[in-house]
DNA sequence: TATTGTTATACTCTATAACTATA
DNA sequence: TATAGTTATAGAGTATAACAATA
């Protein structure tokens, strides 16, 4: 009796797996990276449809939260580089959805603050996005979803 | 009295800050992109003290849960196009990490298989990681914990 | 003709470093 | 001299398409 390369490489897949799937978990960042792809994914679409970046909308998040005195500090709070978000900036004040006024007390910083559209923007986009977590959030137990968004807020806190 | 825009500015800040902070939560992806960008940068050093990439060590993870027949369905199984991973695979070969063997059934696909001395490197990345992944998961309360991990899985498998 | 592995090309992101204007 | 914002340049990472060998 001859099997195949194709075949034998076939059987022993099945067997590796079944020894070594039950009592070891992938590495965090295998199983995250996979998940925050997926995240992404989902909210392309709804950052289109309100004709935003991604880049744009963490900004709009960022700037509800709070207004900020320099463009360097912004960057800095989203995890950016302070030349990486100038065309980002651009584009949201073309569209009226943040204010950069100069500082009169020193006219080389520009004060930043979202806008009331910019807000309304940033509102929608998020109800876009939480839709489409609850689809993936459904997948889980209720005990596991709490803590797992439990532990979510808990690293992102102290980070 | 004159206080500077900078002085109403920090204000405004703390003010924001200490009112949306209670109620809601930061999207999915907010949260766990920075978590994802620390795992990574804490696996580095780990991965670079065994001289393989980050490509590199996952094929090695795919590799020792099961061989596989053809690098398309590497490529496939580990998120990556099959034009990618060709360097990985040429320095894993080179390393003595995997082999390589075209399959004398059809002389257009290459058998891979993880070597012992590949299984051996791939064990102690993990290691190296896991006590990295220890570090993290420390700063969470032990039922949150559990929780997290259970849902991450759940995550992991059904995506 | 279709498929595997490979190479080449173009494109996006990102990081770095100059440059200006203010202080 | 140092800092905020800006622009330009180079590098890494990625995706796409073309190519040779085999089926």
């Amino acid at each position: 009796m001859h099997i195949s390369y194709a075949q034998a490489y076939d059987c022993a897949s099945a067997i590796f797996w079944s020894v070594t799937a039950a009592d070891e978990r992938p590495d965090l960042a295998a199983m995250l990276y996979p998940l925050v792809r997926t995240l992404i994914a989902e909210e392309m679409p709804v950052l289109a449809e309100h004709d935003v970046s991604m880049w744009g909308y963490s900004v709009l998040v960022a700037l509800d939260e709070t207004p900020v005195r320099t463009q360097s500090a912004l960057a800095e709070a989203i995890g950016a580089d302070k030349s990486r978000i100038i065309g980002t900036l651009d584009e949201l004040q073309d569209a009226g959805l943040i204010e950069r006024t100069p500082d009169p007390d020193d006219r080389r910083v520009r004060l930043l603050s979202i806008t009331a559209k910019g807000r309304r923007v940033r509102r929608a986009v998020r109800k876009g996005i939480r839709v489409r977590e609850e689809r993936l959030l459904a997948k889980l137990p209720a005990a596991d979803r709490q803590g797992f968004l439990r532990a979510l807020r808990a690293l992102h806190r102290d980070k």
